[in-house]
DNA sequence: CAGTGGTCTAGACCACGCG
DNA sequence: GCGTGGTCTAGACCACTGG
């Protein structure tokens, strides 16, 4: 058994010497940390990258080091996620940003997946969610447009997709199938949850249907962060 | 739009440039990396260690650093998580080591979820997986003692656990309750799993019980390294 | 043994945030 | 403007793997 390296055996220490430190506030930056510990400021950010790969802390450039904790997401068959709810429960102000819905034909896979003839047509509705300023989430929904005509007209920029579905359309949504793993996201979605690189994030996707008509209403990928979601998936037989 | 670091443009290049290297051939030293693209070692070293968190090389010790990929593992309500043939299927060498199955008292938690009456014990089995000589898994399993008298003497040490329920005891076990999230391992189960530091594992708990007696049979808790499995958990309504 | 990746140092410059 | 974390260099020594 070799020696622990002195970034791990500092990783323990800082753990242990600034438990006390609240989440969301600030641990000395790197170079007092260094002079604190007296070594180099690299192995001082060595142990703390090892604490942002386990979701310890989050390291913000140009502002600091912060003690983190994730929001415990549950994801079962009577539970559909509500990121919204989930969220607040926990204490945290949550925001959703809608893009410009898209109208364009539905590509072969959508065409399988929603169960759309040749020739029809698909409404494209990115979203992203925020928490507390930080972006957490993406999803890219794709609904066929023509069960939600004009869409584009009746989505405000804060609005709920779910709402407008059972509002405006007296739709009954529900989750009738969903999947969830781990995936390097595309770097435009990297880009826009404020990544450096591609690292994996939980993919969630689902099909969203009606319980009224039978309609398979929306196919929806999620990108969430998995530094901020405890995402839990529970099967029963 | 800040320019993208140089670390991060070489992780594109060498992507590309290696791209025809088979699974499991190692890409050029590091330091021969650094002088083909003509810079430091170090951010040689940040370009792999983005490919690595994207699961895409491996690196080890002593060795070089290797192009990798990902078994296809799916979880879902009528399909259990079998290891072995998941795997075999996709090509792979997979071994089980069974430790010695451990008799003691229950916990309060262990009754609680086995459905045990004070005093009872357990049997605790400990297990890694293997693929290709290189640990992927760990799993404990509690089992009522009662249910399994004398497991000790009928579990080899690459025996199937679920071979000697089905055949030694004569239960019919299957996967009554399933969970799946991201967890940082404990550092003795990270040290089985050969990891550096504690990097987030795929935490499986399951709950298996027999569809004859009803009885609960088996608690397990098992950790998979994500760079070796794609974990799909899938939900239907 | 030679070659690999792992760790650590010293120093530098930069982009970003916040007051 | 100052302090933060992010990037990059040059160089060193080490532990481990494999022939």
């Amino acid at each position: 058994m070799q020696t622990e390296p002195i970034y791990l055996k500092l990783s323990h220490q800082i753990l242990e010497q600034f438990s006390d430190v609240p989440v969301n506030r600030p641990l000395p930056s790197e170079h007092d940390l260094g002079e604190i510990f007296g070594v180099n400021r690299q192995t001082i950010r060595a142990a703390l990258e090892e604490l942002e790969r386990r979701w310890l802390v989050r390291r913000v450039k140009g502002s600091g080091t912060f003690r983190t904790q994730r929001y415990e997401y549950r994801i079962s068959r009577d539970l559909a996620p509500s990121f919204t709810q989930t969220v607040r429960e926990a204490g945290a102000d949550p925001r959703t940003r809608n893009g410009k819905p898209v109208v364009r034909p539905a590509t072969e896979g959508e065409r399988d997946i929603l169960g759309l003839e040749l020739g029809a047509k698909v409404t494209v509705l990115e979203r992203v969610r925020f928490l507390d300023e930080l972006p957490v989430s993406t999803a890219v929904s794709i609904l066929p447009s023509a069960l939600v005509p004009r869409l584009a007209s009746v989505l405000t920029e804060d609005g709920s997709l779910d709402g407008i579905l059972r509002r405006h359309y007296g739709y009954a949504p529900h989750r009738q199938w969903s999947q969830s793993r781990l995936s390097s996201p595309p770097s435009d979605i990297a880009a826009t949850l404020g990544l450096r690189g591609q690292p994996p994030q939980i993919l969630l996707r689902g099909l969203i249907s009606c319980t009224l008509t039978g309609h398979k209403l929306e196919y929806v990928e999620s990108y969430l962060r998995p530094d901020v979601f405890d995402v839990v998936t529970e099967l029963r037989a």
